[in-house]
DNA sequence: AAAATAAATTGACATATGTCAATCCGTTTT
DNA sequence: AAAACGGATTGACATATGTCAATTTATTTT
């Protein structure tokens, strides 16, 4: 973790689907009140059961958003990429995080007080009103997601996987898997275990290639096929 | 279905956890543009795919909301019980509702245009933000459902739900179950057999009685410690 | 570079779980 | 009341899947 400013509200805030409708004092005002972090890979950026103090503004880098389940497992609702605003699911409703969130790659990011931010809110009903479009991309993100976890077959929820990943987080088909097996685990709800297993055969019917975590989807075609016959 | 006045806005909105912070004239307005319904048990009052038209506000009954999966499963998210405002998830998104409803026992509820609502909340702030609690709700429902699918052993799921349902959804103990077992499958994501089978366990170790679909939940906290464990 | 640590893979095994079919029960229909 | 229907239960069975342990590979540390 570092502090040291080297963003300004003025730039970044014309990229972020919420804070891009703020006004010139506005602007301001979060940028007197904004606290620049950097996580390292593996440093937790919040925690879920912790007092939800701010809402954040992911600037660079990738995190996963996951859900701690019964018995010390785990489960990865889905990634931050830049430019994202989180203020965790229910932000209206109590002070505590439901979720916790976990840098993968190094990341940086703005805290802003939560208190800060609703005020913000109430005087400016277009960043309310995109501040609602952005909870409910969650939410579907959320239906979706749990949409996966049904999936029958266990192959199906690894090719789902890796289709999410190259085309909705590493944005490219031969990709670097930035994260872990486990996290691939986390991601499908399987052992990690049977992941490895998957994979391998995925490899052996030569639908991906992967080498030192380098992936490429050959047959895009197949994983989708697997993945909605369930 | 039915159609025939019975209701008034001034009345319900009192109850309405949205349309509680109207004023009258916005009561009046929407008292002018709504559709009273009536649906029977089976019925369903919206069906996921088409185009979102309406915001519902629920009067009287029980219905399913739920998430139609691969190969022609369906997996229920929740009930909804009165007083409830619906408008579906990613209502700022997209015109599509993701989600079908379905009555259980009879409904009766308010259809308001889309855009009537629309309007409404752009011109009064707290209506806005209750509307966003309410989402909030939602989203907190669906993360703790999603818990539930995790829990790896089946049994425990089944426990959940049969709490969740006297608790929650028939606020009784000994309660009428009117879902029926196919309803109980969807609702914890597992094939109908299963679910007699475990039921028929919970029953053999005198955790529950079940005659005619009314249930006694015996030992609530050996059910806790069944869902708990996963 | 060698050692130590962590991550990932593979193998073997038991079993929880899904599927199919047959039976049972309750409800409705004529 | 008998027949017909749909829903719920039970049984039998194959197998997909999770677990544990051992091995290999990769990564970090000294």
């Amino acid at each position: 973790m570092e502090f040291n400013k080297t963003l300004t509200c003025a730039h970044c805030s014309k990229e972020s689907p919420v804070f891009c409708f703020l006004n010139e004092r506005q602007i301001d005002h979060i940028e007197r009140n904004r606290i620049e972090v950097v996580f390292n890979p593996g440093e937790t950026i919040m925690k879920g059961g912790t007092p939800k103090t701010h809402v954040m503004s992911f600037y660079k880098g990738l995190a996963k958003v996951s859900l701690e389940g019964k018995g010390g497992r785990s489960y990865i609702l889905g990634f931050i990429r830049p430019q994202t605003f989180f203020s965790g699911p229910g932000f209206f409703f109590d002070e505590k995080h439901r979720l916790t969130i976990t840098a993968i790659e190094e990341c940086k990011l703005c805290l802003i007080e939560k208190d800060v931010f609703y005020e913000m809110m109430e005087e400016n009903f277009k960043m309310a009103f995109a501040f609602m479009e952005n909870s409910n991309r969650f939410i579907l993100n959320l239906i979706h997601k749990m949409e996966t976890f049904l999936i029958k077959h266990h192959h199906g929820r690894v090719a789902d996987a890796l289709l999410h990943l190259s085309k909705d987080i590493y944005h490219k088909n031969p990709f670097t898997m930035t994260i872990s097996r486990k996290d691939l685990a986390d991601l499908t709800a399987l052992p990690k275990e049977s992941v490895s297993r998957i994979l391998h055969e995925f490899i052996k019917d030569q639908i991906i290639t992967m080498e030192n975590n380098e992936v490429h989807i050959l047959k895009e075609d197949t994983l989708k096929h697997i993945s909605h016959k369930g």
